[in-house]
RNA sequence: GCGGAAAUAGCUCAGUCGGUAGAGCAUCAGUUUCCCAAACUGAAGGCCGCGGGUUCGAAUCCCGUUUUCCGCUCCA
């Protein structure tokens, strides 16, 4: 029962490893599941991705500057987050059924159930009951619960529980090498509690202005309970988070301006406006006052790429709070000290990195009423591309591969390019166009002669013949990130 | 984590009744060609996912396990 789109993601995802964007970590021990590698090209990309947001980002923003912060964070640091209790989740099962359920989520459906039914009673006495037994993490109490009010599973009607049993999405290690002295410490589940206990670091020693922002682009892990659907959802990934600290207040107009100027970062890349729409959180957490998701339409339906919150000064609070050291700003236009509110940007580098494959991919038909013909294309934006030029002598004698080299050696270290002297040229543009290569430069005969070369356009196919000389002012023009920036 | 299905060369797949593994494409070397996946010759590539069991003998039958896919579940 494949649809083409499910059929269109598969051979995505077989292009991807194929020609080396990403593979299963671990792949000769049989994968790690829901952990992967980027291969050669693969990591090029993502680095031109990365480079795509830290220009628009921090280049592009004089008051938005970039840190790097480290994975392993002082523990208090996931309390004050809310992480320590969020990420903790109690589930239960049925037997019967075989499903799986939040504890505490059962718990809510029954007591919003005794509130349509009017019995405002029961459903206060069980909420004060849940709350209780949350706080305390007590688990056998939840179950108690459960059974107390009757709450069956919804598909097999029957109330045969498992315990309750705690998940943790945190992955967790111990600091120090002896582990009865040890202290167990986590590995960061997002990367923004880095850039808000910097906030003060930065703010002081970059003499930062209000408003401001603070990027980062890192590693954080979630031990999901289950990850599928390839790199959409990984147990290691890479973030890009931009929290933007400003006057408690300006938090609507601030919002409405990330919201519209990562937007326009997108869609600079070229990508149809109709793959993306926004996305209204209706259920705000614990710390946003304003939550929308930037979708993007992958084969399997729209997916969170991109989220822009509100957090107010959330954040900030609780660490001010956890760690006893005051956290603000002194505000010289009105006189005031205060918490600053902050707009949080935060983007899956993998969700865009496979965004970017599955919107470049295409199979085309070049048939012609002589011959069967096709390829298969990815229409990279040049900036993005992982090689931005193959550089191809028509034949391997003559001289021409000498000459090729020539040209490659003066254009290398401005530009990652690629040498290939081997099979017929033909078989080389194509190979080049399945990764994404936007220009291939031919060497034949005629180059021995007057030193001009072809150019192939990847998207057209179209040949052009200039100058050798011109190569590094023609390539640069076409990548420049003048193009999308 | 639960249920179902699958796993054989880099890829797509064949492999009969249980009798020591095969094709096409891709790869590599060479010849030829010289601007869009050409041809020819040759080579390399496999603990049949892994572990155990049944058997004289297992890719094939049984059990376990790992990974992947589909569904459920989960997902600030």
């Amino acid at each position: 029962m494949s649809t083409p789109t499910d059929e269109l993601f598969k051979n995505v995802i077989s292009h991807a490893k194929e020609y080396g964007f990403v593979f299963q970590s671990s792949e000769i021990y049989d994968g790690l599941s829901a952990v992967y590698d980027y291969g050669q090209n693969g990591a090029e990309l993502k680095n031109n991705i990365k480079t795509y947001w830290w220009k628009a980002m921090v280049q592009m923003n004089e008051n938005i500057v970039g840190i790097d912060s480290a994975i392993f964070m002082h523990p208090k640091i996931w309390e004050a987050s809310g992480h320590v209790a969020g990420f903790n989740d109690p589930m239960i099962d049925n037997k019967d059924s075989k499903k799986r359920y939040r504890a505490d989520q059962l718990l809510e459906d029954k007591i919003a159930q005794y509130d349509s039914e009017n019995k405002t009673d029961l459903a206060e006495e069980l909420q004060i009951e849940m709350d209780k037994a949350l706080k305390s993490d007590d688990l056998t109490r939840l179950r108690e619960l459960i059974i107390e009010h009757n709450i069956t599973c919804p598909i097999s009607g029957t109330a045969n529980w498992t315990e309750v049993r705690q998940f943790n999405l945190m992955f967790s290690t111990q600091m120090g090498a002896i582990a009865e002295e040890a202290d167990v410490i986590y590995l960061r589940p997002e990367t923004a509690q880095g850039i808000f206990v910097n906030y003060l670091n930065v703010q002081k020693s970059g003499r930062m202005k209000i408003p401001f922002g603070i990027a980062q682009i890192g590693k954080a892990f979630r031990n999901e309970v289950i990850a599928r659907q390839f790199i959409i959802r990984m147990r290691e990934f890479e973030q890009m988070e931009m929290q933007f600290f400003i006057r408690p207040g300006s938090q609507k107009e601030w919002f409405e301006h990330w919201k519209q100027t990562r937007l326009k970062w997108h869609l600079a890349l070229g990508t149809s406006p109709a793959k993306y729409r926004f996305h209204e959180h209706t259920k705000l957490a614990h710390y946003a006052d304003a939550a929308f998701d930037i979708e993007f339409e992958f084969p399997f339906g729209f997916k969170e790429v991109e989220g822009i919150h509100s957090r107010t000064d959330f954040d900030l609070g609780q660490h001010q709070k956890y760690s006893g050291k005051k956290l603000q700003y002194f505000d010289p236009e009105i006189n005031q000290n205060y918490v600053p509110y902050v707009i949080e940007t935060s983007i899956g580098l993998d969700r865009m990195f496979l965004l970017t494959l599955i919107n470049a991919y295409e199979e085309e038909n070049l048939s012609t009423p002589e011959k069967q013909d096709s390829r298969v294309v990815l229409r990279l934006h040049p900036c993005l591309a992982p090689v931005k030029a193959a550089i191809f002598p028509l034949t391997k004698k003559d001289g021409l591969p000498e000459k090729a080299r020539e040209i490659m050696d003066k254009l290398k270290l401005d530009f990652n390019l690629y040498y290939e002297e081997k099979d017929a040229i033909g078989k080389r543009y194509r190979r080049q166009d399945a990764i994404g290569t936007p220009f291939c430069i031919t060497v034949d005969h005629q180059t021995l002669e007057d030193n001009t070369v072809t150019i192939r356009y990847r998207d057209t196919m179209q040949q052009e013949r200039v100058s050798a000389n011109q190569l590094d002012k023609i390539i640069g023009e076409l990548v420049s990130w003048k193009n999308v920036l």
